[in-house]
RNA sequence: GGAGAAGUGGCUGAGUGGCCGAAAGCGCUUCUUUGCUAAAGAAGUGAACCUCAAAAGGGUUCCGCGGGUUCGAAUCCCGCCUUCUCCGCCA
């Protein structure tokens, strides 16, 4: 959430902000709300204080003489009154919160303004997609490409989407995972091991909820999410804390599977691995505090890079225009891999900085050179997503025999040189 | 899953209905003493929200969480969560 002195002191430029990303809220009313809960809850304060001024006086009255019960008679309607205008404060702070929450964060001032996808900007680009690919295949018409990533038989299991990685396929895919989470140590981050389900207090902190509860799978019974990414375990873990500012920033990986329902999203440019509903992924996280966000959102943008030039796969980093950057995000860059085959960019990594606005849903603050609480600044971005990375090895790696030839920097896993060897 | 016990401030821990936002100790901060360190002494030492132009000040809430009883709850009652012990099950 953002900070709510800035709406109230600074109502239009808020409202301009908010009013180039793409998502729609009322302020004036979320201002209505929370003035009439400021009310109430002075109204129901100065209740409680009065009741608590006479309760005091009448500790010293002895107990059950006359002037001690009629006092309790006049009592009562005094506390019963200070209930009411209680559960009225509460009522309205329930309410202007739950409003506040759906107010997205606001945009950087560097970010472009734009209306959606296409008004992204290419910030750069690296390797040469031009360049020829004379045997590219889409991946998914690659001859055995339906042997070695099964997804009949996913459905099978479990249902579109969920796919068998079978054989050397299975070991790519851990090689690549490897490889992403040895690069990130080598950039300073610590890796942990999430819980790969969590509670609706962690889905709400980072922004999952209340807005997007339909993209992810849900355990009813236990009121547990599956993770959409590892951002939301991660970025949890220091819920509610406060940090020393000498900590940060604090880097941390982390690598899980990732759930996505993605709902109704079916379609032509969605085959084979192009969007899967489990997909493995490494997700770097950042707490810095308020002042270098932005500088360390360069330097993540910057490992994640040095990643996919060792891959040599060619990509283009996007600046995210106003209109298309989420919910709770102040700055994001995409960055897309050149898939060869299919001659498409594919998004393989979103690098962002949410500001403050995770972290104050998240309570994480830390104690500056003055001893002050200020609240955190978070980031994230992929470091990278597997599948997606797959596809586009495969397809521009592909050999006129129809091999695969595997990167260089997957070597110390894969221990070959090809993939997809005819039997 | 069954039985039992427990959850108090940064930590240890006292507190069984009003004088308790909470003893005491530890830790931490500042000061004094000191050649330095140590030791000793003194003072201070949470958060959220409301009020206030701001600061100061004032107020409300917070003793795992949520309800209830009561004029009044850390303290009594109910539900839940978590931890520990024992049993069961199990990678």
């Amino acid at each position: 959430m953002i900070d709510i002195k800035l709406l109230r002191e600074d109502t239009d430029r808020i409202r301009s902000a908010i009013a180039t990303k793409k998502f729609h809220c009322d302020l004036d009313t979320v201002l209505g709300l929370d003035a009439s809960r400021r009310e109430k809850i002075t109204e129901a304060e100065r209740a409680r204080a009065a009741q608590k001024a006479a309760n005091t006086e009448m500790a010293g009255l002895v107990k059950g003489s006359p002037e001690f019960l009629e006092k309790v008679k006049e009592m009562k309607e005094m506390a019963a009154q200070a209930k009411d205008l209680e559960a009225d404060a509460k009522a309205a702070d329930a309410a202007f919160q739950a409003a506040f929450l759906e107010i997205p964060n606001l945009p950087d001032s560097s970010v472009p303004v734009g209306k959606g996808e296409n008004d992204n900007v290419v910030a750069s680009t690296w390797g040469d997609a031009e360049a020829a690919f004379p045997h590219a295949l889409p991946h998914f018409d690659i001859p055995w490409f339906e042997s070695r990533i099964d997804f009949a038989r996913g459905v099978k299991a479990t249902g579109a989407g969920f796919p068998f990685y079978v054989g050397e396929m299975s070991r790519l895919v851990r090689a690549l995972v490897n490889f992403f989470l040895q690069e990130a140590q080598a950039n300073g981050y610590e890796e942990v091991l999430p819980p790969i389900v969590v509670n609706a207090e962690s889905a709400t902190a980072t922004g999952q909820l209340p807005d997007k509860e339909g993209q992810m799978y849900v355990d009813e019974n236990e009121g547990l999410y599956l993770i959409p990414t590892a951002e939301v375990p991660v970025t949890n873990f220091y819920r509610d804390e406060i940090l020393e500012a000498g900590q940060l920033p604090i880097c941390r990986c982390a690598y899980t599977p990732c759930f996505r329902r993605e709902a109704g999203s079916w379609g032509a440019h969605v085959r084979g691995l192009n969007r899967l509903h489990q997909f493995d992924k490494v997700e770097l996280v950042k707490w810095t505090d308020a002042e270098s966000s932005m500088e360390e959102l360069e330097k993540l943008r910057e490992n994640v890079e040095g990643t996919l030039q060792k891959l040599e796969l060619p990509y283009r980093v996007l600046r995210m225009c106003t209109g298309d950057i989420g919910f709770p995000h102040a700055k994001q860059y995409d960055l897309e891999v050149f898939a060869a085959g299919q001659k498409r960019w594919l998004e393989v990594s979103s690098c962002s900085n949410f500001t403050d606005f995770q972290a104050r849903r998240a309570g994480i603050r830390y104690r500056n050179a003055d001893g002050k609480l200020i609240t955190a600044h978070t980031l994230n971005g992929s470091g990278l997503a597997v599948p997606r990375v797959l596809a586009a090895l495969l397809e521009n790696n592909l050999q006129a025999d129809g091999r695969v030839k595997v990167p260089e920097c997957l070597q110390y896993w894969m221990r070959q040189s090809y993939v997809g060897e005819c039997h």
